[in-house]
Order: C-alpha cells, then structure tokens, then sequence
DNA sequence: AAGTTTGTTAACCAAATGGTTAATTTTAAT
DNA sequence: ATTAAAATTAACCATTTGGTTAACAAACTT
C-alpha cells in the first residue's frame, strides 16, 4: 500500500482544484473554502502549503499565463517562408486555445483587475521575446517586397485579435447567433486555415 | 435655494458611483461601501434606490451592454456599398470603445461568469437583429460577386475581434511593447481605418 | 399648520470569508 | 522502539460584507 503523502499528493489536488475555481471565479470571486472543498481537504491545508490566496492565485496566474505564447520564438526563427509562419502560428494558437478555452480571458481580465500581476508573474519570467522577432520577420518581408507595407503592431494585433476573441466573446456570440458548444467548435477548427488565410490575403502583394 | 432632493439627485450619484465600481472591479469584486463612499452617500441608501448588489449591478450592465451594438441594424439597411458599410461600422465601433475602453471586457467577462446575466439583461430587451441582417449583406454581397466567397459568421467574428480585442488585451500590449496609453490611443485611432481596409483589401475580389 | 409621504442616517446584524491555533496523526529517521 | 519532522484536522477568530432597522429630517398635500 502506498504511503498516505505520496498516495494523496495533497499540493496537487490544491493546485488543480485553484486552477478550476480561479479561472471559473476569476481572484475577486474565488472562495479558498470552495477550493478545498473541490481539493477535498482541509481549508487550513491551503495556508499550508501556500502562505495566503494571493500566493496560491500567483502560482495558477503564473503557470496560465505561461501557456501564453509557446514556441513562437523559435517558430519565428524556423526556416519557414513568411506565410507558413503566419499559418504555423494561427493553426497552433487556436488549437492551444481550444485546448484552455478560458485562458484568454482569465489572464486579460486578471492583467487589467490588477496589472501589477503580470509584471510580477510574467514579464521577469518568461518576458517573451517573440514580439521583437515577429516585428523584424514583417519588417523583412515587407523590405523583400513579400508583403504589403503594414505597421508590425497593427499586423500582430490584428492576428492575436481573430485567434483570441471568439473564445473571450463565446456567450455574446452563442447569446446572438443560437450556436451552442459542438458547433462553435466547428467553428473554431475552421478557423485555423481561415483566419491565416484570411491574414495572408490581405497583405500578400 | 434648490430643494435638497431635486438639488442632490442621489439616483444619479449612485449610478454613477456603480457604474464606476462595478466597471473597474467587476460585480464579485465590486463592494457596496466603495459604491456608497464613491456617491457620497449611506450605504442604506444603495438598498432604498434598488434592492440589492443584484439589482443594481443589472442596471448598469443593461446599460453598458446596451451600447455595445448602437446603430448596426440601421446602418446595415442604409445604400451605402457593401465596402462602406465596412468603413462606417469598424470606424463607429472603435470610436465607441475608444470612448468606453472598459465596455468589452466588462461585458464579456461578466458574461462568461454568468451567462444568464446576458439572456436578462440583453437578450429581451435590444435583441440586436443586426446580426441577421449583417449576414444577408454578406450572403448578398458574395452572390454579386463584390467579395470572395466567406461563411458570414466568421467575417463577423474578424470585423469585431480586430476592433474589440486590443482595448480587452491592453495591459498585456503594454507590458510586450513597452506602449504607453497616449501612443496606445494613437493607435486604435489608427485602427479606425486601418482595420477597415484591411477587411476589405482580404476580401475584395 | 397638521399630517403623510419620501429621503436620509447611524447603528446594528447575521453570514461569509480569509486566516490562525493547538492538538493529533502519519511518516521518516535513528 | 523512540523521537523528530511533516501532514492533517477541528475549532476558533477577526474582519469584511451585504443587508436591515428604527429613528429622524425634509418635502409635499390638504
């Protein structure tokens, strides 16, 4: 019979119960008494291990936050032509989205609840350096004549902005058009061609 | 001398305060007393104007999410060009957010927390039957043969996540790009029709 | 002017909430 | 087997929170 530490693993059971609860309630609406009530433990267990909620919801915001923006730094290094990065990230960041619908959200509305947040949990961290790579591989291809000419920014928001928003708008968008969850997913798939194709046909030349 | 009730017009002032509060802090985070402080008001009052926490944060979601479509309908049924109707809506659009930077968020987040909220508050009331007819300009549009054929609901889902996502992600584009709020406005204001073209230059035949 | 309604306040209340304590059990070390 | 360390629990605590009450003040009605 394994022995009762390793066999409960207790800080796991805590960290996957926050993760549910915070990203569902949001910091402000989480209740650690529903926390351990789903880690089914002791309220004081959570003091335990992590010293207070603020603590417990920095290592879940940390860990969220982290999925962000994967591999895009490599990605934008990789040897692919221009489109094909531009395909190879649409495709893979919607699928990282279906895979955590909420993370989008969560992490936008926690960053603007309170931005000190995200200075402390991410951008020390893992401040992605992907924007600046990103930047220079448009800057390029607009030089080569690859692309038409288009502020980087504009072109990277417009990009995160189709990945990302359907999730953030899902109620809205099932609220107006009656579509419920199997279909939006439908949806969503289509989207990792459409959207990258929709993107590379508006600045090819 | 004004009368004290006409002269203080406490409903106002509590509007105001809730419409701050709840706004900043979201309804699990929002406190009745910051609420009444910010009104400069008892807090006895909140619940002799409106029942309680619920009641009043209906108000102002109904409100704020009433403006979150405007005119779309009306504009759609207008002679303008499929191209122009583009232009008029994502330039609108963006201008109603730069004017209300918070209103995306609050809503969808809101909205995702408790999704019965929308089908109260907004459902009923202003059922935006914009999206209809927005679908059949498209519908009509393709069949014209003025665009490349797209399924409606994505190109809905591109116009709206391309002028609502960056205000939504903007302590994150902060944080990534250094960019601050003046040059950040300058931007959306940039957006106005840059995003606009950049719609219609991917669909254009 | 008297009485009734409406508006406002201070004090209060019960429940919820984040957090702590002290005692107990389990596990690991000797 | 003994002991020390780590894990766990029940009970407790102080504060916060949404909400109420009862008394009082101002404003209309007649």
């Amino acid at each position: 019979m394994a022995s009762k530490r390793k066999d409960s693993n207790t800080e796991e059971k805590i960290l996957s119960a926050a993760r549910q609860v915070f990203i569902e309630k949001g910091f402000a609406g989480a209740r650690m008494q529903d926390i351990a009530d789903r880690a089914e433990i002791n309220k004081a267990m959570l003091h335990y291990y992590f010293k207070n909620k603020e603590m417990l919801f920095e290592v879940i915001f940390r860990e969220t936050a982290g999925k962000l923006f994967p591999h895009f730094e490599k990605l934008m290094e990789s040897d692919l032509n221009f489109f094909d990065k531009i395909r190879s990230i649409v495709s893979s960041y919607i699928e990282m989205i279906i895979q955590n619908p909420y993370l989008p959200l969560f992490v936008m509305n926690e960053m603007n609840k309170n931005p000190q947040i995200g200075l402390k949990n991410f951008f020390e961290a893992q401040k992605p350096g992907f924007v600046k790579k990103f930047r220079e591989s448009i800057e390029e291809s607009v030089k080569n004549g690859i692309i038409q000419p288009i502020n980087p920014i504009h072109l990277i928001m417009n990009i995160f902005s189709m990945c990302a928003f359907p999730f953030i708008a899902k109620p809205m968008i099932s609220m107006l058009t009656g579509i419920e969850d199997e279909q939006f997913k439908n949806l969503m798939e289509q989207r990792k061609v459409l959207v990258a194709e929709f993107i590379i046909h508006s600045i090819k030349k």
